[in-house]
DNA sequence: TTGTATGCGTTATCAC
DNA sequence: GTGATAACGCATACAA
């Protein structure tokens, strides 16, 4: 295999982005006062620092990166690896944490993993070797590589997204088993005794798990068998929701209530009920969680649990460019969610409360 | 400000990540074959590879990023920069834009502009710095400087979401215009001859002038006075949208059709109707733009323009694979958005095609 | 197949 | 206030 040069070997010059030097002798000084006049202004000049400033725009100079965070040892970046950019879950969190760090001067670099620990473990190394200051990440559960990891470079990280009291590390957000308890106990407040759940996978996801806990500790909490709960687990997407809904429709005892584990499954859960020619909340009703803008735009507006997503975005910048800074963060941050009754929730069809309303739909 | 250090004195050895010396040294080779072994492990024995691989494991070495970038002048890294991340308007193309890249062997990093061009040009600036082999920009407007710094820089790099033969850089997308006035030609076709349009800013984005373009192109074509049109200017938000929708109808001529500039304003502008007891579409017509999810999910549908996210996504990948290696990438590519159909478009409202209908809402 | 030596672009510690 | 110069961690041409 031949390698071609990628640029006209006549002119090796101008065939490579200006460096330090260029600028420096463009300038006439040495390449510690130009590095000065981007670093320490206030050190320099002002007439020296106006002929450098002259010589990197005519240059159109811009610092390696790489070599900066060689010689400095710090890159002003911040990482953050969410599981999915496809839909806004995370998006309003993402985006406080960003407005706090442009405060601090601090870069963010996003990273979605996907819902897969391998591929965290991948963005978290990929992230850690480019000389990210911190990380945000999002829940606990991760292969113990990645935490290795974590450790043996030293980055400072904060989880998010969840508050565990039996996890020691550091962490912003709010208790999800709790949220879901919550939002449960006003469901069956209702009069609804046959529920379902659509989940996302469990597995590698503490706050779906929570999420499902939640649901199962308010059933026993009123002393109900909580094998009575009839799940679904599906990933997250609007057709999966649709989907579960229709599976969960199709045979089996009938829910007059479905949980979802988040907003995006239950948008597809009211469309599911919809193609069926169910309406909700009369003949089921169906919840949500996050209060994410879906929630509200759909017909009916879900019933969800508001999280604190900027709240939770800020703080974790916060905590972070405390860590940085070898100050103390103080401990882990729980922040109240809470519920948004909207009109998707509706009290039990055709019955008392006490008494299981029968099936009200029958095949396809 | 005294400066304390961040670690242990005392241990000063193990307070920093380890390099490939110490790989090398543990593994008692030396540090070029400890970098063959992580870049051409052909090139060296399985016996000593897999010592190095050991020694690696057990320091948790970590390649730092920025010493290989500047030794090796390619970082395997492209950058992208979409103007937000708080809706799934870009989400799918972005997805398969990373799928392919993954393909490669290539990182991929996001950032998002805000829809600002400043914002956007110091993005350029820092991911470039960070050395991206090649960048992912939407749409053809942005500041001078911007494109001033990828040439200095020599940054390859593709404009998509657009197709504008009028414009010399390469670019993979649809055209924004045409596919408007389709949109807005079935519109007509309905008998709605009292249009209105809810657009972002046109400012800075291209897309969004094209697409406002297109609706007056085809109201030309159709002898209808492009004055006619009203227009409201907002960025892209469901709240947003909900408040333009109410602007229109409280005040002016009642439009029977708003053509909106995507479908977040077009999910608001549903909204807005139903605050305003409006039916959709028995009062009044909406449409949307992108074909992202909720364009599905809310009620009624939105008749809106499906944009072939993935296609770009993945042929922007493949463009800039081919320029990174010198190759030829050929000319812009021009993809179809076709029109879709559904519940949020219908016939005007109680008037042959050739008379505008009344006003048939008052006051809030 | 492996080791030695050099340079990548920047920051920072010194002198001056 | 400014200029040499030594790291920083890695890849690679070259030698062995």
């Amino acid at each position: 295999m031949e390698k071609a040069p990628v640029t006209d070997p006549k002119s090796p010059r101008s065939a490579v982005s200006p460096t330090l030097g260029d600028v420096a002798e463009r300038a006439g000084v040495s390449t510690a006062t130009v590095s000065r006049c981007l670093n320490t202004p206030s050190l320099v000049t002002e007439k020296t620092r106006e002929r450098v400033f002259a010589a990197v725009r005519a240059l159109g100079y811009a610092p390696h990166f790489g070599a900066r965070a060689l010689a400095a040892k710090r890159t002003n970046t911040f990482g953050a690896i969410i599981p999915t950019m496809e839909n806004a879950i995370f998006a309003r969190g993402l985006q406080a944490f960003q407005e706090e760090l442009e405060h601090h001067g601090i870069t963010l670099l996003v990273a979605s993993s996907s819902y897969s620990p391998e591929l965290e473990e991948q963005q978290i190394r990929s992230l850690v070797a480019r000389g990210a200051d911190a990380l945000l990440l999002i829940g606990h559960d991760r292969t113990p590589q990645s935490y290795a990891l974590l450790e043996t470079q030293r980055t400072p990280y904060v989880v998010a997204w969840v508050y565990d009291e039996h996890q020691p590390r550091l962490s912003i957000g709010f208790d999800n088993r709790k949220a879901m308890q919550a939002l449960t106990d006003r469901v069956l407040d209702l009069g609804h005794r046959s529920l379902a759940m659509i989940t996302a996978e469990r597995g590698g996801n503490d706050r779906a798990r929570h999420r499902y806990e939640g649901v199962l500790a308010a059933m026993s909490a009123r002393g109900l068998d909580p094998q009575g709960l009839r799940v679904v687990e599906t990933p997250y997407s609007i057709s999966n929701g649709a989907e579960a809904l229709g599976a969960l429709m199709q045979s089996g005892p009938q829910p007059t209530a479905v949980l979802c584990g988040n907003d995006v499954l239950a948008a597809g859960a009211l469309l599911g009920a919809r193609r069926l020619g169910l309406d909700v909340p009369k003949d089921i009703s169906i919840t949500g969680f996050d209060d994410i803008e879906i929630a509200e735009i759909v017909t009916p507006a879900l019933t969800t649990v508001h999280v604190p997503h900027r709240n939770m975005g800020k703080g974790a910048a916060r905590l972070l460019v405390a860590l940085r800074g070898g100050e103390d963060p103080g401990p882990s941050v729980e922040l109240e969610a809470t519920i948004k009754l909207r009109e998707s929730l509706g009290p039990v069809p055709g019955g008392s409360p006490s008494r299981p309303a029968g099936p009200r739909y029958r095949g396809l």
